[in-house]
DNA sequence: CAGTTCATGTGAAAGGCTTTTACATGAGCC
DNA sequence: GGCTCATGTAAAAGCCTTTCACATGAACTG
């Protein structure tokens, strides 16, 4: 993948050849352990080894840097979001949670593209290429909406897909910045972010009329479906519930 | 309740006699329109009217104006909570959801505080006095779910008071960080945050078995129940609902 | 009331970051 | 070989943060 990089300038030349690449990875690094407001352009460019002048040859600010990661963010939460959709398979409502899963490992292990995209303060609205690609994200989140509304149980009047999709957004948002990040900087929890998550929309579901206590062709027998409005002590590999440990 | 400050410094003397205090509304100013990365310790010092190196005698750096803007942040949401959830009057349910749209009216009207609480970067668990001004405004919300829990409904087994706070505290964050901020750099909605939070608890709740389809002493006639699953264009002003606008 | 003390503010300076401008280098192309 | 243009450099201006020695004056003390 990177392939000339990281030597000794002597040996780099005047032209550095993959820059933009450089400054790009670069300032992943920096936003992932000091945050979109920590980072630095003069600090990318000395790690990339190049003049603290060097980076306006490639974007026009700092500020376009962080789009540019923005917009690499969405496109990679795109696809990480598609491939856990999968376009339904096996069923839609497991696939559905496969999506809730998706969107907070996405925050876990890319905790810089997750800051950029949404905590870095840009403006992605007035950006018309980062706004399409935070749009064809959340698309797939409607798509996925729109085949669950479509099974909705017969006799109930059928929920609006777009309210359903943007209520699973709020959740999984909700859930991913409060608890959802690797770094230190968060909350306990007396359960892990997945099983919050997933018990909540397993309640929201049900809610909506849909059966929920399903416990399909038992495909995978390593993660035992929890028990999401009772049980207390189900699968939850932490403490257990109550304990307020204030 | 402030009395001296707003004068030229010809008038004010030496001494400026509120600094602290006129920093952190400086700041709070500045927040507001630039966001906590775009706000700048010597704009503030600008501001009240002294030299850069006055704040000093307040504030450590920086990052202790920050600090203490989210905690009196915490205290003020905390009041707000602790106003809206009234002990539960007049019946849990409908105290409940004052404590939700008290939650979005803190992010919307109060969106400095807001982002230095939230999204300023701040090692929240890392400031014991933070971290428990965060957590007794928590407590607020978890108060309330427990309240709830205790009148869930005969038959099921009880949900988890603090799973079903963590959730609430979720999606209300979910959508105020989305959607709910009164700057520009937001999504559009085809509803109003308030509602899309209202319907997303109503559903929640029914989730759980509460019986929300109640209609109660129609105590205010001027704000008609959202009908949350299905009846789509229901009471809310805005567009009609499956329109992506895409 | 005079004198002292100490919190609070000032000015200057060091060091870093951002951004611009004129200039240097060399890769790609006749 | 020589041109051209993208890409990098050096230097400089301007702003911010933070520190340090020093100034001021409000409050206390006798």
């Amino acid at each position: 993948m990177n392939w000339r990089k990281e030597r000794g300038r002597a040996e780099r030349g005047y032209h550095h050849g993959n820059l933009k690449e450089a400054l790009l990875q670069a300032a992943l690094g920096l936003i992932a352990e000091k945050g979109p407001g920590g980072f630095t352009f003069a600090d990318a460019a000395r790690m990339a080894g190049v003049s603290p002048a060097a980076p306006y040859r490639h974007f026009r600010d700092r500020d376009e840097l962080l789009s540019s990661i923005a917009q690499r963010g969405f496109e990679q939460f795109e696809a990480q979001l598609t491939q856990a959709w999968d376009d339904g398979r096996p069923d839609t409502v497991s696939a559905f949670e496969r999506v809730g899963k998706a969107y907070l490992a996405f925050a876990r292990h890319e905790p810089a593209y997750y800051s950029a995209m949404f905590e870095s303060g840009l403006p992605v609205d007035l950006n018309p290429t980062l706004l399409a690609a935070s749009e064809r994200a959340f698309g797939i989140i409607r798509a996925a909406a729109e085949r669950l509304a479509a099974l909705a149980p017969p006799g109930v009047a059928r929920p609006p897909a777009m309210m359903m999709a943007l209520h699973i957004w709020s959740m999984s948002h909700g859930v991913a910045s409060l608890f959802g990040r690797g770094d230190a900087a968060r909350r306990k929890l007396p359960m892990s972010p997945e099983d919050l998550l997933e018990a909540q929309v397993l309640i929201y579901l049900r809610g909506l009329g849909f059966p929920t206590d399903r416990r399909p062709p038992a495909k995978d027998p390593a993660t035992p479906p929890p028990v999401p409005s009772a049980g207390a002590a189900s699968g939850a590999p932490s403490g257990p519930w109550g304990a307020p440990k204030k």
